[in-house]
DNA sequence: GAGTCATTCGTTG
DNA sequence: CAACGAATGACTC
């Protein structure tokens, strides 16, 4: 937090915008994408990927748009979404195994 | 249900 | 200025 990592303009306005989620609640690639006005989902993954403030940016709370937590592409971090998924649940999310459960239900749109 | 393909965006040197 | 990489999405069989 002290320290000031490389925020480029665009992860501030992707953690911003993720910010706006309320706990208990997800969001997918598409919804951040589509509320940032690009049309890369990919661009959200790259941005959450770096994640300078990665405890105050909710990026766990951002799934697939399958309603999978997503992850990484490699399998060399299956543990490492298995902890998010954790989180998600303390949070009052319900997964299903490997997926979240009715996460329609919980998906925050930034529709306005 | 599974696998494959395609596009775009951002970052950095 | 250019090139590479990336936590996906969507389509089709």
């Amino acid at each position: 937090m002290s320290t000031v990592p490389s925020v480029t303009p665009f992860q501030s306005r992707v953690y911003t915008l993720l910010s706006t989620v309320p706990k208990g609640r997800i969001t997918t690639y598409a919804e951040l994408a589509k509320g940032l006005g690009i049309h890369s989902p990919r661009a959200i993954g790259q941005a959450l990927k770096k994640n300078p403030y990665a405890p105050t940016v909710p990026c766990h709370r951002v799934i697939s748009s399958d309603g999978t937590i997503g992850g990484f592409m490699g399998k060399r971090d299956g543990l490492e979404i298995k902890k998010k998924m954790n989180l998600l649940v303390s949070e009052g999310v319900v997964i299903d195994g490997t997926r979240i459960r009715d996460f329609k239900t919980i998906l925050f749109t930034f529709s306005k």
